[in-house]
DNA sequence: ACCAGCACTCTCGCCAACCGAGTGCCAATC
DNA sequence: GATTGGCACTCGGTTGGCGAGAGTGCTGGT
């Protein structure tokens, strides 16, 4: 009773049950994959198989199921990466170059992922404080009122609303402007601090307010938490009748509507290192029990990470290809960041 | 034989399959509405209904259902407004008072239709080309290209990447930036042109391909169609066991996805006097055959309509109570909204 | 270590029978 | 003429039994 062998029977059991979505029997499996052996030896193997939690079967009379633990183990040691082809490459390459915004690009990836996974994407926008900023603006509008606006240089655009004592003439506004985006050139949202503390100080008594404002606002305001957005895709594969969950539909779209819980999960999963994957009940949230998910990073043209993507779909999904389309569509993502 | 009560028999049999969604017979009827009539009576009205195209029954031996048609006339002629509650009205306003900015706005304002309706909300940012232009920004960033960024008296704030071929002194762009915001100085962004027509032409002759640039970037890229954005939420209440479509879920999401074509329909159907309701078969997208859409424009303070907010259900849907929220909402989402 | 054979279990699909809800119609009544 | 009680009829849904098929575990032989 070779070891080999015996994984050789869990790949070729995830492999069916991944293609037919049906239970498989120790028949079917020596028919349809090269094993060497008669159904009797392969049902010993199954036997040892379930003994260790990494199969299981539904009913007492039907084929077998991989569980999560045996997912878990294909992924790590059985599953063989399957790269894209050539013209799938390219065309990820060309759709996401067309995107006109930041916003399209989000967009457009998501609907590759989608595409490709033909299941659920996920996609956070460039996180305000992993990026750099590129810009500040400061926008007087009605009296007493001034529109702090930010510009990453990831491309992404925020403004905040900012109630200010006292009156504003142009050229102390121009000045701080000046001094604030020289001071913050380049520098990430988070650590963008001691910069513009030293800049406040600069400024003339009468002015100082106005400074600290500000730099509350850009280094408080929009390095919260609650600032991180992401984007669904694809949730219509969901209903896809290759997708029938046991517990239905429900609680997987309610897990993906509480985005806070998800982007957390979604970052905690994820190291620098490429693609991870989390299988079934190790994903935190109970509505994705039954779906695995599979993130990775992607960053701005420089290698820093600074947002996540990602596919969800069922525990019975083609994790090579799965991974395959994230890690692609993560890398030519990162190289069309604007900046 | 009175066409009055007919009409009390078809409201009676819209409220109560709403209320149970099972078909509904002459004998519940007259035990839970006081018809004051026999259920032979009932019976009879109930052929002439059915006859009228207004019911249908699903099989032979069950209750009636409304049709499409039936629905219509229930909206139309039958159904009494149901205005929200005190407590739920202060919880609008101060839910949505609390938003920290545009983006913020929108997802509450989802939230709150998802909520109250239990069904799926689709919120439209304000239109670019409907909204008036606040601020024009032009950022300089590596040599040879400009940032045009857009700041709408709605809170939208767009942004895009022009290449200029000529370099550029901060005095010239200072220039142009002082002149385009005056001549632009509270128009919508849709009859801007001949604005800026008149600028480009009184600038110096070799800063003129610079002004068209800058004009026709804010113009036409702008001002595109794909440039509307709509936000879904609430997508989890379809998966709700409240309910069932014939078809499953599947058109529902895909249509859902399909958000040219669904904002296309939504601002079709909107007209500018409150809130206007769409039926089953009446929806344009196939996908949405089993569903009601409900929607109302949203506008700035001074009550022009800038954008669409809308519930989607199934046709079997609490007409009064959704009507109710979407025109509440849409209300005091006009009151928030920064301008 | 492998394998053929066998008894056993359990699901699934099918069929027949039955029950109940609801209808349409008709004759009687107000 | 509208309303009503009565009655025969239709049909979907449920129940129970039965057989077929798939798959297993085990045992004994090679």
């Amino acid at each position: 009773m070779s070891e080999e062998r015996r994984l050789d029977v869990l790949r070729a059991i995830v492999e069916d049950y991944v293609r037919t979505r049906e239970p498989v029997g120790s028949r079917i499996l020596t028919e349809r994959h090269q094993l060497g052996v008669s159904p009797a030896t392969v049902r010993n193997d199954m036997a040892a198989l379930e003994e260790a939690g990494l199969i299981a079967q539904p009913h007492t009379s039907a084929g077998r199921i991989p569980t999560d633990k045996g997912y878990r183990l294909f992924v790590d040691q059985l599953a063989e990466v399957r790269p894209l082809t050539l013209p799938q490459k390219r065309a990820i390459e060309t759709f996401l170059s067309e995107a006109v915004d930041l916003d399209d690009v989000v967009a457009r990836a998501g609907r590759l992922i989608a595409q490709l996974t033909g299941q659920v994407a996920v996609v956070q926008y460039p996180s305000l404080r992993r990026s750099g900023l590129r810009h500040l603006e400061l926008v007087p509008t009605v009296e007493g009122r001034l529109l702090v606006v930010v510009i990453t240089d990831t491309g992404r655009v925020e403004q905040r609303f900012l109630d200010v004592p006292v009156d504003l003439d142009d050229g102390t506004l121009g000045e701080l402007r000046a001094r604030l985006n020289s001071a913050a050139a380049g520098r990430r949202l988070i650590d963008i601090g001691d910069a513009f503390a030293r800049v406040t100080e600069a400024m003339p008594d009468e002015h100082k307010p106005l400074a600290t404002a500000v730099a509350e606002v850009v280094t408080t305001a929009l390095g919260e938490e609650s600032e991180e957005r992401i984007v669904l895709t694809g949730q219509a594969n969901l209903a896809r009748a290759s997708m029938r969950f046991e517990q239905g539909l429900r609680p997987v779209l309610e897990a993906l509507e509480e985005q806070v819980v998800l982007l957390g999960l979604l970052t905690d999963m994820t190291d620098d290192a490429g693609v991870a994957v989390s299988i079934g009940h190790e994903n935190r949230m109970a509505g994705l029990a039954e779906t695995s998910v599979v993130t990775s990073g992607y960053g701005s043209s420089d290698g820093d990470t600074v947002a996540i993507l990602s596919s969800i779909g069922p525990t019975r999904m083609d994790y090579p290809g799965t991974i395959a389309a994230v890690r692609a569509v993560a890398r030519y993502l990162s190289r069309v960041l604007p900046g």
